[in-house]
DNA sequence: CCTATTCAATACGGTGCCGTATGGTACGTG
DNA sequence: CACGTACCATACGGCACCGTATTGAATAGG
């Protein structure tokens, strides 16, 4: 690890999770981001077998930062109420790595609609957000078919707010998911809490 | 208006929106949409002056057949109660010219978020929608800033139920959408109004 | 100081698309 | 039947991109 000012695979990543997020999966190209990196192609073929191997990469990295990362954070929270804000507000977050978190995620979206296997990939985080979703709502009290459809729903309303967001919609105001979760919370059966 | 069996310019329309929905927007090539079609480009370009112009009929289409008209039937709709679950109905319609309206949905709005003119006439019929479901929801005998608070949600939610079922995900059901009208109308302030 | 290895620039062939130019066919009308 | 017009196919130049091949600089280690 002596070279430091040499181009890292992961500069490479980053710049086409820009570029994904900016203009979808068709706007990541080598020679684009080569150019947007003030590098050329020759840099990137020798960090990366093809396209497929970077836009692999980037999925992985937003498996890794922009997902499990989120869950782990809110399941280190005893409280479910708690957990439920600590999550709404680290959804909400507007960026890593200086990237647009509701654009990359609405971008990937679609990516998914169209590659198979990133779409199997991408219902199995789906999945895993709404299990989360779900416990969390029960743990507030609601009994299982209840929690199951609110955590659709909010699934649903957030899946929502990041599209609405990257389409640069007014209507995609932070209030609206806050004020969703502290109803949630304020109407559990459970312990009567209010704010 | 003698010739039948010759192509006319909405064949190309829908032929684009098809390929819109199915790859999004850098998905629409003349050429492509032309082998599609059992045609060459010369007849395109007799058409339309160009891809451009080819876009922006389309999305006219879209706006007249897949939005304008939705509000329209809702409206001739006395009770705001059955207006809003017209207008969910209307929603949940899988399809309108053999395309799919989720699909469709979710590439029009991707495509609002780079094309900024056609970020701006989304704005505006997103507007459109939204002041709707408020003024139905007001209707229902909410108070005003509850109304607002809860178009917006349900707004959420109907553009998240789209951009889910456009990318296969279970989440998608139909019965999550009634199950939030059914609720707003049941929950309604006015007349305690139970199915 | 010499050399192998790491990293990067340039040049090239191949492909898919846009838009134009040019030519061809079929039909309505005189 | 001649002819203009509506409609369409083919061929072409240009551009952006992918992936490969080749060459070049910079550094570590003997």
């Amino acid at each position: 690890m002596a070279r430091r000012n040499t181009l890292q695979p992961k500069d490479w990543i980053i710049g086409a999770t820009r570029a994904l997020a900016a203009g979808g999966v068709d706007a990541v190209s080598v020679e684009g981001i080569a150019k947007q990196l003030g590098a050329s192609k020759g840099s990137f073929y020798w960090h990366f077998a093809d396209r497929p191997a970077l836009l692999e990469a980037v999925f992985d990295l937003w498996e890794r930062e922009g997902t499990a990362d989120l869950i782990e954070r809110a399941e280190a929270v005893a409280d479910p109420a708690e957990g439920l804000r600590v999550l709404a507000r680290d959804t909400l977050d507007a960026e890593t790595n200086g990237i647009d978190v509701a654009r990359t995620e609405a971008a990937i979206r679609a990516w998914a609609s169209r590659d198979p296997a990133i779409g199997r990939r991408f219902a199995r985080i789906e999945d895993n957000r709404t299990a989360f979703l779900a416990q969390q709502i029960r743990a507030l009290g609601y009994d299982e078919v209840t929690a199951l459809r609110l955590s659709k729903v909010v699934h649903l309303a957030v899946v929502g707010l990041f599209a609405a967001r990257a389409s640069g919609s007014a209507l995609a105001e932070d209030e609206t998911l806050t004020f969703m979760v502290e109803w949630l919370i304020a109407d559990a059966p459970g312990k009567g809490r209010r704010k």
